[in-house]
RNA sequence: GCCGAAGUGGCGGAACGGAAGACGCGCUGGUCUCAAAAACCAGUGGGGUAACACCCGUGCGGGUUCGAAUCCCGCCUUCGGCACCA
C-alpha cells in the first residue's frame, strides 16, 4: 500500500480481567444465580450432564477443562434461550486410589477425598462453571451409598444379582478382582499392572440378561457411531445352532457353532483345560498327560494364552465323541485355544473351514475333511482352512446346498431329533461387581449359616462403612472390612441367629450406574429419588465426557436404567439421549499430560497470566470440540488479544477504524453482520462446533475494527448489534459480559437475559459476488444482483474480457449457472 | 486380522459437490517509541513475474461430474477399540 497505513485508534486498553473476574464469581455464588429451578412444567428442561468424575488429588488440568467449558457454554445458553436447565456436578468419590494412599500413609480415604472434592470444586468455579453445588452429591457419603445399596437389593430382588464362584481377574497391586471391562490387554485399568487369575467367589450382576435389549436400543440413542459399534462389539452376539454330541460313554457335549454348514467336517472335539467333564472323559493311559496339561493351562498367563500368534498346544483325553449327523466317532482333545468362559466351554472342531482347528490338527496329525466346496472362482488349495461360504459336499443328504440354505437344514435337522437347535451367544459376561476393597459402598448383604445369604431390610440401609485405622487387606482375598468385628458380626434378618456381612464392596461402577437420576433429586432420604421428579428432569439430554468408557459406565449405566425401568421406577429405556466424546487434550509435545511425566498444565496458571474467559476462549477455539489436540499455550495470548479487541469496542474505546465506512454504508452492513453473527451462534452451538463460532465472532469483530467511526456508534443500529453481540458472548466469556453489562449500567445479570433473536431477512444481502468459470477453472468474478437469473449470468460472464481471453473463440458447449454462487462455461 | 475415526500451509485448524487454506498462532515488513514490549496496519501454500498473467497444489493411484479436500473403487500411513469368542 502506497499511502501510510490508518491505524485503528483504541481510546485505551485496559482490560484486566483478574481485577474482576472472582468478584463476579464471588457475586453469582453469593445470589445464587445458577440454583435449578424446580419442577416447573410449563417450560422446558434441559439437562445437561458432565461424566461422574473422580476427584483426583492431581487436581484439574486444562484438559478437563476441555470438557467442562464447552457444557457450560452450552447450559448457559439454554439458560438465556428460556430452557430450565439441570447441570450437576458430583463426585464418584469411592476408589482405589484414595484407598491405595490410606493403605501407603494411614491417612483416611475420607480426608483424602474431601480435600480433593474441595480443590476440584474452587477449580470448577475458577473457570468460570456454573453448576448448582446445592446439587453436589458424594458418592461416598452414607445419604448417598444408602441408595446405593437399596438399588443393589432391588436387582438383587428381580434376581439380577448371584454369586458365584469362578476363576477371575485379580490385580494384585489393588488387591481385589476386576469385572472384564476393567482388563485392558490383560493389565489393570487403572494401575496397569498385569492382572492375575485367582478362584473366589464373587458377586454378579446378570448384565447378560440384558444383552438383546442393550444391543437393540443403541438404535435409538444419538451417540457417536464409533461408540455403539465398540458397545456392539463388546455385547458380541452371534447367531449360530448348538449342537449335541454324545461320548461313548453317553455323556452329552454341548458345542455352539456359527457354522452348522460345516458339520459334517467335525473331525475332532475340543475342550476347554477347565471344562467339567475333561476328568470323566480322560482314559487312565491319558490321566497324566492331561493332568499335566490342564495344571500348565491354569498357570499360564491368560494375555499369552489368548495370543493368537501363539503355537497350539493341547492334548489327547483318549475318549470319542459322535457326530450326531453322521454317527462318526471323533477324538476329544483339550486345549488352551477353546475358553472355558465362552459357548459351553467346547467345540466341535472342523480344520478344513476354521484356520484354528486347521492348525490343530496340523500339529497333532488329525483328519482335515472339506465339506464346503469354494466358488469356482475362489482359487484354495489345501495349504490353508477356507473359511468362507460355498456349497456342501461330503455332507450326505445336504451335498449341494449353499453354506446358509446347508446350515439353516442341518439346524433344523437337529432341532427335530433334540440334538440341538439354533442357539444366539453373546461375548459379553455378567458383570463382577464385588471388590475385595475398604473404600466403596458395602455389599448389603449378610452370609446366615441357616439361610443363606439374606438381603439386609431397606428400612436397615444405609450398611456403613465402619471408620477403620488399618487399610491393609487381609492377605487372603477379603476386603479390610473382614477385620472388622463389629461390622462383620450381625444377626440374620431373617431368623435373627448370629450371622456375618458380606466384606466386599461394591465396584465404583455401580455408584456412577444411577447418579445422574440422583441429580433429579440429590437430597430424598426416603427413596434414591422421587419419580415424579426424575420423569421431570431424564432422561439427561446430552451428556459429555471421554470415549474410554465406552465398554464400562456406558453399559453399566444402561443396564442399571432398564433394570430400574423394569421395576416401573422410571418411564425410559435410555439414560442419554445424545452423548458426545470430548477430544483429548495432550501435553504440547503430544504425550498424554500426566503428574508422573511432569508435563501437566493447570487452568490455574493459565487464569492467573491470561484470566478466565480467555482460557475459556482458547479451550473452544483450539480445535474441534470432539477431536484429540495438544495443548499449545502459545495459542492463548490470541484469545485475550480477542477479548481486549471486544472490549474496547463494545466499551466505547475504539474512536476510528482503519477503513471508516461511512454511516449510509455501514449501518445495514452491520445489520446483516449481527443477524448473521446471533445465527451463527446458535447453529454453531448446537452442533458443538465452537471453534467455528469463535473464528466468526472475530470475524465480525475484525470487520467492526475496520469500518468503525464515532458516526456510526452514535447510530440505534450499533446500539443494538452491540447488545446482541454481548450476549451471544455471555456464555463464552462470562465474566467479560458481566462486567460490560454493568458498565453499560445495565441491570444485574447479563446471564438472566434472553438469548437474542435474528432476522432472516435482514441477512440477506442484495448483490453476490458471480464466480466466472471457464471450463471449471475460476477466470473472473463479477458483482451480481441476488436477483441475476441464468441468461443474465451468462451475458454477464460473455461480456468479461478475461473470459472472452479463455473462450478463445471456442464454441460454448454448456453453460452451468448456480443462483447465488457461480456460472461455468464449457467450451469445446 | 477385524471394527471405527482421521490424513489440508511452518503450526492448530476452515470450507451445503461450487473462489482451498476462514479464524488463530508463528513469521516478515511498517506505524508509534530514545529503545523494547504492547497495540495498530499490511503481507504470508509452492513455482513464476518488475508487477500482473499463468502453472502446480488437500496422503497415493484410478473413477464419477460442467466442477471433487468433499462422492465411488483400490492402496498407504496415523490414532482408538477388539482380538484363538468357535
Amino acid at each position: 500500500m502506497a499511502d501510510a497505513p490508518v491505524a485503528t485508534k483504541v481510546v485505551s486498553a485496559d482490560y484486566q480481567p483478574q481485577e474482576f473476574e472472582q468478584d463476579w464469581q464471588a457475586r453469582w455464588r453469593e445470589t445464587k444465580l445458577y440454583k435449578t429451578v424446580e419442577e416447573e412444567s410449563n417450560r422446558k428442561t434441559f439437562y445437561c450432564l458432565d461424566f461422574f468424575p473422580y476427584p483426583s488429588g492431581d487436581g484439574l488440568s486444562v484438559g478437563h477443562c476441555h470438557n467442562y467449558i464447552p457444557t457450560d457454554v452450552i447450559s448457559r445458553q439454554m439458560r438465556m434461550r428460556g430452557y430450565n436447565v439441570l447441570h450437576p456436578m458430583g463426585w464418584d468419590a469411592f476408589g482405589l486410589p484414595a484407598e491405595n494412599r490410606a493403605r501407603d500413609t494411614g491417612i483416611s480415604p475420607r480426608l483424602t477425598v474431601d480435600q480433593n472434592t474441595d480443590n476440584y470444586r474452587r477449580q470448577l468455579d475458577l473457570i468460570g462453571c456454573s453448576f448448582d453445588w446445592d446439587r453436589e452429591i458424594d458418592s461416598s457419603s452414607p445419604e448417598y451409598y444408602k441408595f446405593t445399596q437399596w438399588l443393589f437389593l432391588l436387582i438383587h430382588r428381580r434376581g439380577l444379582a448371584y454369586k458365584s464362584k469362578g476363576q477371575q481377574w485379580w490385580c494384585p497391586s489393588c488387591e481385589t478382582i476386576l469385572a472384564n471391562e476393567q482388563v485392558h490387554d490383560g493389565r489393570c485399568w487403572r494401575c496397569e499392572s498385569l492382572v492375575e487369575k485367582k478362584s473366589l467367589e464373587q458377586w454378579y450382576f446378570k448384565i447378560t440378561d440384558y444383552a438383546d435389549r442393550l444391543l437393540d436400543d443403541l438404535e435409538k440413542i444419538d451417540w457417536p457411531e464409533s461408540t455403539k459399534e465398540m458397545q456392539r462389539n463388546w455385547i458380541g452376539r452371534s447367531e449360530g445352532t448348538e449342537a449335541v454330541f454324545l461320548t461313548e460313554a453317553g455323556d452329552e457335549l454341548r458345542v455352539f457353532t456359527t457354522r452348522a454348514d460345516t458339520l459334517f467336517g467335525a473331525t475332532f472335539m475340543v475342550l476347554a483345560p477347565e471344562h467339567e467333564l475333561v476328568d470323566k472323559l480322560t482314559k487312565p493311559e491319558q490321566k497324566e498327560a492331561v493332568d499335566r496339561y490342564v495344571a500348565a493351562a491354569a498357570r499360564t498367563d491368560d494375555t499369552e494364552r489368548q495370543s493368537a500368534e501363539r503355537e497350539k498346544t493341547g492334548v489327547f483325553t483318549g475318549s470319542y465323541a459322535v457326530n450326531p449327523v453322521n454317527d462318526e466317532h471323533i477324538p476329544i482333545w483339550i486345549a488352551d485355544y477353546v475358553l472355558a468362559t465362552y459357548g459351553t466351554g467346547a467345540i466341535m472342531a472342523v480344520p478344513a473351514h476354521d484356520q484354528r482347528d486347521f492348525e490343530f490338527a496340523q500339529k497333532f496329525g488329525l483328519d482335515v475333511r472339506v465339506v464346503v466346496q469354494p466358488p469356482d472362482d475362489v482359487d484354495w488349495a489345501v495349504a490353508d482352512a477356507y473359511e468362507g461360504e460355498g456349497t456342501l459336499v461330503n455332507s450326505g443328504d445336504f451335498d449341494g446346498e449353499t453354506s446358509t440354505i446347508g446350515g439353516e437344514k442341518i439346524t433344523e435337522w437337529l432341532e427335530e431329533r433334540e440334538l440341538g437347535g439354533a442357539k444366539v451367544q453373546y461375548r459379553m459376561r455378567d458383570w463382577l461387581i464385588s471388590r475385595q476393597r475398604y473404600w466403596g459402598a458395602p455389599i448389603p448383604m449378610v452370609k446366615c449359616p441357616k439361610c443363606g445369604w439374606v438381603e439386609m431390610p431397606t428400612p436397615q440401609l444405609p450398611v456403613l462403612l465402619p471408620e477403620v485405622d488399618d487399610f491393609q487387606p487381609t492377605g487372603d482375598g477379603r476386603s479390610p472390612l473382614a477385620k472388622v468385628g463389629s461390622f462383620m458380626a450381625t444377626t440374620c434378618p431373617t431368623c435373627k441367629g448370629p450371622a456375618e456381612r458380606e466384606t466386599d464392596t461394591m465396584d465404583t461402577f455401580a455408584c456412577s450406574s444411577w447418579y445422574f437420576l440422583r441429580f433429579a433429586d440429590p437430597h430424598n432420604d426416603g427413596l434414591p429419588f422421587d419419580l415424579g421428579k426424575a420423569r421431570y428432569w431424564l432422561p439427561v439430554d446430552l451428556y459429555v465426557g471421554g470415549s474410554e468408557h465406552a465398554t464400562m459406565h456406558l453399559i453399566y449405566a444402561r443396564f442399571w436404567t432398564k433394570v430400574i425401568k423394569d421395576a416401573m421406577l422410571i418411564d425410559f429405556n435410555e439414560p442419554f439421549t445424545m452423548l458426545r466424546h470430548q477430544g483429548m487434550v495432550l501435553a504440547p509435545d503430544g504425550s498424554r499430560m500426566s503428574k508422573s511425566r511432569g508435563n501437566v498444565i493447570t487452568p490455574d496458571e493459565m487464569v492467573e497470566k491470561f484470566g478466565v474467559d480467555a482460557l475459556r476462549v482458547y479451550e473452544l477455539f483450539m480445535g474441534p470440540f470432539d477431536q484429540d489436540i495438544s495443548w499449545n499455550t502459545e495459542g492463548i495470548p490470541g484469545a485475550r488479544r480477542w477479548l481486549v479487541r471486544v472490549w474496547n469496542l463494545l466499551l466505547d474505546r475504539v474512536e476510528q477504524g482503519s477503513e471508516p465506512l461511512p454511516v449510509a454504508q455501514a449501518e445495514p452492513e452491520l445489520t446483516r453482520w449481527i443477524n448473521r453473527v446471533v445465527k451463527r451462534a446458535g447453529e454453531d452451538i448446537d452442533a458443538l462446533k465452537f471453534n467455528t463460532m469463535i473464528a466468526y465472532f472475530m470475524e465480525f469483530t475484525n470487520w467492526l475494527y475496520k469500518v468503525y467511526s464515532p458516526e456510526l456508534a452514535a447510530t440505534e443500529t450499533w446500539q443494538k448489534a452491540r447488545e446482541q453481540f454481548l450476549l451471544v458472548l455471555a456464555p463464552v466469556a462470562p465474566h467479560l459480559a458481566e462486567e460490560i453489562w454493568e458498565r453499560w449500567g445495565r441491570e444485574y445479570s447479563v446471564h438472566q437475559q434472553e438469548w437474542p433473536e435474528f432476522d432472516e431477512s435482514l441477512i440477506h444481502e442484495e448483490t453476490f459476488t458471480l464466480v466466472v468459470q471457464v471450463n471449471g477453472r475460476v477466470r473472473d468474478t463479477i458483482e451480481a444482483s441476488v436477483a441475476l437469473d441464468e441468461d443474465g449470468a451468462r451475458e454477464l460472464a460473455l461480456a468479461s474480457d478475461r473470459v472472452q481471453q479463455f473462450l478463445d473463440g471456442r464454441d460454448v458447449k454448456l453453460v452451468k449457472y448456480v443462483p447465488g454462487r457461480l456460472i461455468n462455461v464449457v467450451v469445446g
